[in-house]
DNA sequence: TTGTAAGCGTTATCAA
DNA sequence: TTGATAACGCTTACAA
């Protein structure tokens, strides 16, 4: 193996040389930097890491723990943790991959191994169990999700609410009146989803502000459930001609139903899915749909781990950030103008 | 931080013996054994990354190299990167992602810093860049998918010639006498994807040997190519019964070309989908598939590493493996005896 | 602008 | 069965 002081004996300096002249902690005259990199190059010198870590006080890695079954779409989640490596290497940082089969023990040993300076937890949940332990390691951590109480962390989200409100803009500006909210089965809001409730709640305000009357129907996602869900809709308010569904599950079925009950989409309904690109544009029609960025949330949290990171090397108190990233509402072809009044009658 | 020698004061005992109870490295009496598990116990100590890689030339971590855009099902290959993190962890390892946006810088940097003590590189092409500098480099590896010289490496995959081979024993156990196989688009073929060959080999071989008339014909997936595809089957070989897909994304268009055309599966036609189960389930009819073991895969591949950085560890020379996976046929509902003949004509 | 030297927390080689 | 002690390769005061 290459060494510091083989770089420097070959650069005719020493070794603490080297060192500066790679971290640019102190001036290097250019004559010097010259050869330094000139040995480096010759001899293929990179730094051991271990060694790195130890003297440095720094890994230069942050661990990402994934979900083991996740109730999140898989792809997306890749998508996430490819950016938050890619993320994490412009700022000279390696990633760590955790599962959390060993519970919350990956989390501490890693942080308190100094194997990682930082943690990023996806798929977080109201109540989740990693969060309190991060709290109490004190480790530099960003969230992707939120917990009840983000005191003393940073987290990032996609902005469900807003997502929620694009949704009743669109359909009220397309002149429906009557809509429906096709959501998650009934666990998932008596449980830990606070992105199902904040959807919701960002649906409402937007709906009542503009004057529609709508419905929130939970939906377990199977066939036969979105049909009950489906006719208890249509028995309640016949004139409805808006959909939003966030259940991924239960979009097909949808489809199929409506078509089945002689309704056109879109000429007869309007449905928007609250879900990934590439779900939203595989099905027939092609559907309207608010999706968050995806790339962007990993980036973010890599951004936020970063500034604790440094913060607390400088001794400082970090700073809680809470980041919302705006979804985007994209149109496609199941959303049109509503239809005259009933034609369903 | 909590250190051994904290651990050694508390215990009362010298640092290299915690160190030696820890590793197990040397005998240690049941007695001090006890007072140094209560002291690690009490003070919560955790071995410190860093100064064991430095000190022990090993760091505990496997670097895994995860392809940016694949051409495989991404929540397969989340599937294998979940399994390999989980295995890696029974042997004491980590799992480092590396995506290859840095080119084979990646693999490089980790390997000569002696930040990861293997590689496995996950969706490798037959003439891929990476396994060359992996060879060059002399770092234990081993890779998911077959390059076309495996020398010095260590290999897994799933056995696609045995895939193959099973679609046309199934068939030909049914009664089908003309079989065609829709395969990948011919790029695929022209280039790196030794797996579409070896599929296509095993199944031709079998399907000679079972004495059945088959056709192949490549596909590029879209609807429009599959239907080109189909009628030129139906043209060439109009008694055609039995289809094997290996193109993912022409399962879809060609379950609907049949219903178009009038040919209820499985009663006029068995289709077999070499794919992932999920996708074979979420088709109607479900269908029946050729699915090779995901997690055993991660797994294997993790075992491979693991021998090559112990062998290498030990000054010996690691031996090379290739060991090929064999495939699973679960029969579900879109195959069936053949149809009588003329059926169709 | 550069060099010297004292750690960083382990492991492993000697002795005892 | 245990204890000193010298590496391991790097960072960072402290001197010059």
């Amino acid at each position: 193996m290459v060494t510091l002081s083989d770089v420097a004996r070959h650069a005719g300096v020493s070794a603490s040389t080297v060192s500066y002249a790679l971290s640019g902690k102190r001036p290097i005259s250019d004559e010097t930097r010259r050869r330094v990199e000139r040995a480096i190059a010759v001899l293929g010198y990179h730094p051991h890491a271990g060694a790195r870590a130890l003297a440095g006080k720094r890994s230069h890695i942050i661990a990402l723990v994934v979900p083991l079954h996740t109730e999140v779409y898989v792809p997306t989640m890749m998508e996430i943790a490819i950016a938050v490596t890619v993320a994490a290497r412009e700022h000279g940082y390696d990633v760590l991959l955790l599962t959390n089969d060993e519970g919350t023990e990956g989390v501490r040993r890693v942080a308190a191994s100094g194997l990682a300076d930082g943690v990023i937890l996806m798929d977080v949940t109201l109540d989740d169990d990693r969060v309190s332990v991060l709290r109490a390691l004190d480790t530099p951590a960003a969230l992707i999700g939120l917990p009840d109480d983000p005191a003393g962390l940073s987290c990032v989200d996609n902005d469900f609410a807003l997502a929620g409100a694009l949704c009743a803009d669109h359909l009220a500006d397309l002149g429906h009146r009557d809509v429906a909210f096709v959501g998650y089965g009934s666990g998932v809001y008596r449980r830990h989803a606070g992105y199902a409730e904040r959807t919701l709640t960002g649906f409402r305000e937007r709906a009542e502000r503009r004057g529609l009357r709508f419905l929130h129907r939970p939906c377990e996602g199977t066939y036969e459930s979105t049909a009950g869900t489906l006719s208890r809709i249509l028995a309640d308010r016949p004139d409805t001609t808006g959909f939003v569904v966030q259940n991924e599950a239960a979009i097909g079925p949808l489809l199929s139903l409506l078509r089945a009950g002689g309704r056109i989409v879109p000429e007869d309904a309007s449905v928007i899915a609250i879900c990934p690109e590439p779900l939203a544009d595989q099905h027939s029609p092609r559907l309207t749909s608010v999706t968050g960025p995806t790339r962007e949330l990993g980036q973010a949290a890599v951004a936020q781990v970063m500034a604790r990171i440094t913060a607390m090397a400088e001794g400082g108190l970090p700073e809680d950030e809470l980041r919302l990233m705006a979804p985007d509402l994209v149109v496609r072809e199941s959303t049109a103008p509503a239809p005259r009044r009933n034609s369903h009658r």
